[in-house]
RNA sequence: GGCCCGUUGGUCAAGCGGUUAAGACACCGGCCUCUCACGCCGGUAACACCAGUUCGAUUCUGGUACGGGUCACCA
């Protein structure tokens, strides 16, 4: 343990999306620095050069943005061990790569890929067999003078066990038969991932590497770099992996093919950035002393803690997201909530439509914005009248006394003064009293002839003041005709 | 296949030797109500298996099964 401030970092490499896991394991790293007052780093992993997409780490820094995830030292903040995009550092691997060379931890290796592809079984498992490991330094100055392609490589003792204490494992050990020599230079001059993140962690003061579990068994390979440069290891906080769940059922990586699997689809869909962190920060981790769900990124600084961390992978749950989402979405004020729904419903409804009083009917029943078109399709079109609509039991309804509601309620409607809800409805109810009708049956008739759909959001008087006086006449007058 | 890790309801999870084994989502009822939704009330449902340690194991140990990860000139 060291008496340093807790320093942390997140290092993905610019695919062009931000998967959530990835962006999971980047809050964790961000509030294991914060929740102890600590310093976060963004670091651009861009070494392979094949994998290489254009403007792809904008979108990590839109991400981290939104999230509200801020980086202390990192591209475009800067900082003082800078620079931040591995693919600018390239002089600082191949010095400290050289040093291994020199102490005997790593050597130059010629194999061709021919040679390391037959190295391979037939599920395409195998690693390297050491073959350049102890060339002579003839050898290799000869190869090296004759310009033959190489690619430097760690070397792993033979015998006995590298063992480390993670914050969420416990102690780790594997044989150090079970590593293999690799690369760390690889021949295009590149550092590997391997080999750069280690020396980019020592370099930029990170105390704490926090990743995915999928470095669990490949860490005492990082270990022994530290220990090979003489360096202090740093603590290791790996991370259960997110799930996903196919439709047979079965359970993998989260993928693709589990659905929207980036921040950004997620966004588009509909969602809000808080809600999403807000649900991604309780997969994998639970707070202490408390069954509160709700934090914002402030509450989760302050309630974060490794030992709240899980040992078991997560299956990530699109239903519990979408609640996280209603609730979030039902926690904006209406005017806000509006700013967002009035241009959505904009887009497919005519111009007499109240749009307004519409977002107010569907605040409370969507869990995400993409959900809005899908559910006002009544409003934008006529939907076909299916006449069973009419009979309701409950109310006693059916299409013979709706009709006659109708025709009643026709001419009272068109006599109204104003055109709102509460006047819509104290006169239908007056209506109703009057013919010694129940209420809702009359609201019944009315709600389907106007919405010709038997489930709608928000009552008939409701309904009426969203279609305007004009579309609501019109509407009325075609049920009475069809019925 | 070797090695490593994991296993509490369908899902997220609390629990850290003695509990009626929390809570949330989903699901199912009920209330509210101008349909639905919201809100409120209630319900169904779990310690993978087998040994061992112990007065006592969901909690500790070992094994089995199942699941996952990893063995790249990807990160």
């Amino acid at each position: 343990m060291s008496d340093k401030i807790i320093t942390t970092r997140f290092a993905p490499s610019p695919t062009g999306f931000m998967h959530i896991g990835n962006l999971r394991t980047a809050l964790y790293s961000y509030l294991l620095s914060k929740s102890q007052g600590g310093k976060f780093i963004l670091r651009i992993e861009d070494t392979d050069q094949e994998r290489h997409v254009e403007g792809a780490e904008d979108v990590i820094i839109d991400t981290l943005k939104m999230t509200g995830i801020d980086y202390d030292e990192g591209p475009g903040v800067g900082g003082e061990h800078g620079p931040y995009i591995q693919s600018q550092r390239l002089p600082i691997y191949k010095e400290y790569a050289e040093k291994l060379i020199a102490s005997g931890h790593a050597y130059y290796c010629f194999c061709t890929p021919e040679r390391l592809e037959s190295l391979k079984d037939d599920k395409g498992i195998g690693g390297y067999d050491g073959h350049c490991r102890d060339l002579s330094p003839e050898e290799v100055k000869k190869n090296l003078e004759a310009g033959i392609p190489y690619v430097i490589r760690q070397k792993m003792p033979l015998t006995g066990t590298t063992s480390y204490v993670d914050h969420v494992y416990g102690e780790v050990t594997i044989d150090n038969s079970e590593l293999r020599d690799q690369i760390m230079i690889k021949a295009d001059g590149y550092p590997t991932y391997n080999f750069c993140h280690v020396i980019d962690d020592y370099l930029m003061g990170v105390t704490h590497v926090v990743r995915g579990n999928e470095y669990l068994t490949s860490t005492p390979k990082y270990c022994l770099l530290y220990d090979a440069f003489g360096w202090e290891r740093p603590e290791y906080v790996h991370l259960p992996l997110l799930m996903g769940k196919d439709a047979e059922g079965n359970v993998s990586k989260l993928s693709k093919r589990h659905g929207a699997v980036s921040f950004q689809d997620l966004v588009k869909d509909g969602y809000l950035p808080e809600a999403i962190v807000n649900y991604i920060a309780l997969l994998g981790w639970c707070p202490k002393d408390t069954n509160e769900e709700f934090f914002t990124m402030d509450e989760l600084k302050k309630a974060f803690s490794m030992e709240g961390l899980s040992k078991s992978p997560a299956v990530f749950d699109y239903e519990k997201l979408k609640w996280f989402n209603s609730e979030y979405i039902k926690k904006l004020p209406a005017e806000v909530f509006a700013e967002r729904a009035v241009p959505i419903l904009s887009e497919v409804c005519a111009d007499y439509i109240n749009k307004e009083k519409l977002a107010e009917l569907v605040h409370t029943r969507i869990s995400a914005f993409c959900e809005i078109k899908d559910m006002v399709r009544f409003v934008t079109e006529r939907l076909d009248m299916d006449s069973s609509l009419y009979t309701n039991k409950k109310n006693k309804t059916t299409p013979e006394n709706c009709k006659e509601v109708l025709v009643d309620c026709l001419p009272i409607l068109e006599g109204a003064e104003s055109w709102d809800n509460d006047t819509l409805f104290t006169l239908l109810k007056e209506y109703a009293a009057s013919k010694e009708k129940k209420a809702g049956a009359v609201m019944w008739a009315i709600r389907i002839a106007v919405a010709r759909q038997g489930i709608t959001p928000g009552g008939a008087t409701e309904l009426m003041e969203v279609f305007g006086k004009e579309e609501t006449i019109s509407r009325i007058k075609q049920a009475i005709e069809e019925l």
